[in-house]
DNA sequence: TGACAATGAGCAAACGTTTGTCTTACAAAC
DNA sequence: GTTTGTAAGACAAACGTTTGCTCATTGTCA
């Protein structure tokens, strides 16, 4: 913590620039001062200074990640495709968990900013903010995550969500259920706006027709799958199948319907999306749309990268990156 | 991102100190200058340069995580501790997965240092590295979380793994068991040592034998307390109730006895360590010690921003800070 | 042998702040 | 009218690097 450059210099007897060099590999020193100054640079136990590196270059091989709340199952394994690919190019990164709240978006953005890290992935809140969308331009790379704004400007990585929501209807339909049901979160907090459609798409093209009463928009909590699943039960009118617009929602539907003394699938069939880990735990066993997570994260991490690499060189901002991921089908016992 | 301090300055008409002064509530300027300063960096877009000011403060506002794996559920409430306390107190976080890699915990360390972070969590992969302790010194503040070396040098914050074990294997015994075994992945890894010893001293306590058949060490893994179970219940040699080294291999246990066709409490009570989120879930509902993991981040975090404050204000090291939290008995339906 | 290139090294200017010291002006106090 | 105090602001030195430029010195080639 205490070397410096300079130290090293004056032990060694030459100008700093050429220590630089030495420790850097660059060429301008003979092989025999770079070996010299390394043994020193050893012996002093000097850390180089990423910060004043920073401040020259332009650069602090940083990254930072906005996301809703690391206790989301929906998410660690996003941070870690995150951390792991940023970690692999050289950079670090910082976590910024926003609880949900929009206004620490923007405060987490600006702060990021401040600290110049090298480019910004973000997973909103909701796809409904177009805070940054006024933006004229973000000043480092910057990439949507996950819950993307319609026609946004920006590069973005998500997830196909109406070929994910066909995908699960269809499932359903060749397994041999007619009466489907969908139930969800609202629309507006999220993309399950695809999902719906996909959904929608894969019943019109099976020539099925859609019951409005298997139809549910509550929110996104386990307690209102749980909710819903119990009192369409209770009232008699319930589907053999239904598709959850997400895990979370799928796990309480599936709660919902032992609790009323019914089995799944036999009484009921259920199939979720996202593939969060509690999906696959024997005891749960959920049939689900996988989201890749972990792709998705490495995937944001390259559009920075790229991104950094083509400006620094052009000189002029580039056009933004587009990936739209397939979701996986993955058959487990609820359906 | 274009605009500095001295861009303001010429269009102030005032040196560039002033203007440093102005923006940070410095006495030094007149209100009037202070107000025009201010309107003008507006207009600028002005964003202060925190690598700017963290080389010439030598504070960087900045904290390091290193954790095994932020997909393991007993790290996100911990990182979500930490993030929340030290975005609070102004702090960015780093987040770093070495994925069970002692080496990367290493090279992580390294990094951070590098990168001139102002305090470093380190949840070390095994309490049996000696790896920082033969550092003389730590250049920053620095902290263990959870897996701590004995006799460390260092602060730390963890769990009384001995109190929690005990508590665990007095409320198996407080509810008529007496045929209590322990499964658990090896000490080695992990300061479950110390949950063990909590075990043996409540049979002791209670005066009952602890029969060596029933004490079973395997790894961490889910199959590992899987495999055990089942292959007690095939010898017909099994207690009446387990305590688990930790929630992961008792949720294994679960499945193992069910898959078995024996239920549990009725047949086999279970009860495990840490308190993950799928303990809670209904279909698991697995009694449990909980470890206060959101306590323990801010617990960190409060460490090493009290010992940032205080090195600066004496100039000289301070003593290591030792927090040992109490882990809470958390009742559901296994035992 | 002379011209020229390549090499090793030093000098100094950046990078964008903060901060200690110095100057000036003006008002209050004697 | 001189001293003293105070406030506003300017100046310049840091912080620890990287990097463009210059300058010898050496080696190469015709």
């Amino acid at each position: 913590m205490k070397a410096t450059i300079k130290d090293i210099a004056r032990t060694a007897g030459i100008s700093y620039s050429s220590v630089s060099r030495a420790l850097n590999d660059l060429k301008g020193v003979s092989e025999q001062t770079r070996q010299k100054v390394k043994k020193i640079a050893e012996e002093l136990e000097y850390t180089p200074n990423a910060v004043a590196r920073g401040l020259v270059q332009k650069q602090t091989g940083t990254l930072g990640l906005i996301l809703p709340d690391i206790t989301n199952p929906f998410y660690p394994e996003i941070a870690r495709g995150v951390e792991e690919q940023a970690s692999l190019a050289g950079f670090n990164t910082f976590l910024c968990n926003t609880n949900y709240d929009l206004s620490k978006e923007e405060s987490y953005l600006r702060n990021l900013i401040e600290k110049r890290v090298d480019g910004i992935i973000l997973a909103p809140v909701s796809s409904h903010s177009n805070l940054f969308e006024q933006r004229k331009h973000m000043p480092v790379p910057f990439v949507y995550l996950g819950n993307t704004p319609e026609r946004t400007k920006y590069s973005f990585v998500l997830t196909d969500n109406v070929r994910g929501g066909y995908l699960a209807t269809r499932t359903l339909i060749e397994k041999g259920y007619r009466r489907i049901g969908f139930i969800s979160g609202k629309d507006e907090e999220s993309p399950v706006g695809g999902r719906f459609t996909g959904f929608k798409e894969a019943m019109d093209r099976y020539d099925i027709d859609i019951n409005d009463d298997y139809i549910r928009f509550g929110n996104w909590r386990l307690k209102s799958g749980y909710d819903i699943i119990q009192q369409m039960i209770g009232a008699g009118i319930y589907p053999e199948a239904v598709f959850a617009g997400n895990d979370i929602l799928a796990m309480g539907i599936l709660q919902g319907i032992k609790e009323k003394g019914l089995s799944v699938p036999e009484d009921i069939a259920v199939i979720g999306f996202d593939d969060i880990p509690y999906a696959s735990w024997p005891a749960i066993n959920l049939s689900t749309i996988r989201q890749p997570k972990s792709r998705m994260g490495k995937s944001a991490v390259e559009i920075l990268i790229e991104q950094l690499q083509t400006e620094n060189r052009g000189g002029t901002m580039l056009k933004a990156t587009k990936i739209i991921l397939d979701p996986d089908l993955i058959l487990r016992g609820t359906c």
